[in-house]
RNA sequence: GCCUCUGUAGCUCAGUUGGUAGAGCAGGGGACUGAAAAUCCCCGUGUCGUUGGUUCGAUUCCGACCGGAGGCA
């Protein structure tokens, strides 16, 4: 795809909880727009409440695209969002709407946009992986990431040797495809990114009126029935599959109290402490892109307003 | 009323045989390329309850007082 043919797109970034899905609903009904979800737990069917999925009265008739997409038992990567949201981003592009982004997961954001068309094709080995795991639990991280740098120095040298599912990523990336981690890094990370994005990002201005927002919704959602939908992934035996939506925040914590491990206050505490926790990742994470305009929402009357204002702008250089 | 124990970081507690103190949790900051709501890294000055005394020097020893817990009356 040439510069000429780069798709135009939105997107509303920026933590949960921080009003992205008002925002981008209402940027999609005035620029004729579509909503692409762009959420890593948001794919998983069953699992509505505790994403904050807007249910279908609040989607006011706009279409939304990569929501309920994948079971919650079955692995679901940052690569399978890529490779499921460019074809919806063209559909929606050739039938002359908008595609409006929404969502917190930055990681996912950051592909879309900047992941070129080469990847390596290694797709998680659990087999792979336990053995590598064995031999940290043998050996040591220290030892594990040594492996490491033996075969991908500069790869070892981007990540903490405690951080051990990263030093295994990138052994994974080297065994599979003989080419070290930081040189797909390199070759896969587009200079411009592959659309006409125009990034907008939410942020406070006084944080503990996110948190306030944060502490709120929480509520919201055990009174909306958050305890149920949790126990009917459990029923299910979602937990038990080790899968990606069952770390999950709120339904991770709730299931100490289902098991009977702490009070609920107690679960409900840690739901609150750990939302706010990913909030601030989140935070940190959109901080540090250029790409991101932002809106203060404390201090902005009228968000619908003052983000159309900034998409007049011509967007920032790459 | 008397006796014993106790009072150290936002919380739970260590500790200093007298030289003004450190862990966990909470909190703050950061990183992030196919598990990302995940994973990982960094950050600890606080009238050591108050007030007298001993001492070159007290959070540490002694006294009194004020909280808290327990026991005996």
């Amino acid at each position: 795809m040439s510069d000429t043919q780069k798709y135009p797109l939105l997107a509303v970034v920026g933590p949960t909880a921080s009003g992205k899905s008002e925002l981008a609903l209402e940027l999609a009904g005035a620029l004729g727009g579509e909503i692409v979800s762009c959420d890593s737990m948001q794919v998983y069917r069953g699992m509505d409440i505790g994403t904050a999925k807007p249910t279908q009265a609040e989607r006011r008739g706009i279409p939304h695209h990569l929501i309920d997409i994948a079971e919650p038992d079955a692995p679901f990567t940052c690569s399978d969002y890529v490779r499921a949201c460019r074809p919806v981003i063209a559909d929606i592009c050739a039938r002359g709407r908008l595609p409006v982004l929404c969502g917190g997961t930055g990681l996912y954001l950051e592909r879309l946009l900047y992941g070129g068309a080469e990847e390596p094709e290694t797709a998680p080995d659990p087999a792979l992986r336990r053995r590598w795991l064995d031999y940290a639990a043998a050996h040591g991280a220290h030892a594990l990431h040594r492996r490491l740098a033996e075969v991908d120095p500069a790869g070892a040298a981007a990540i903490h040797e405690n951080n051990i599912p990263r030093v295994i990523r990138a052994l994974e990336i080297y065994g599979s495809t003989g080419v070290p981690k930081s040189e797909w890094d390199r070759r896969t990370r587009l200079p411009e990114p592959r659309y006409r994005a125009q990034v907008i990002g939410l942020r406070f201005a006084d944080r503990a009126a996110l948190y306030a927002r944060i502490d709120a919704r929480v509520r919201r959602m055990l009174e909306q029935g958050l305890l149920d939908e949790v126990r009917r992934l459990l029923s299910r035996g979602v937990f038990a599959a080790n899968a990606t939506a069952a770390q999950a925040i709120g339904y991770k914590e709730l299931l100490g109290y289902l098991r009977g491990e702490e009070s609920y206050d107690a679960a409900v505490e840690r739901l609150c402490r750990a939302t706010r926790r990913y909030a601030k990742r989140q935070m940190t994470w959109f901080a540090a892109r250029s790409y991101v305009r932002w809106l203060t929402v404390d201090q902005t009357p009228d968000l619908l307003g003052a983000a159309l204002a900034r998409l007049s702008q011509p967007p920032p250089p790459g």
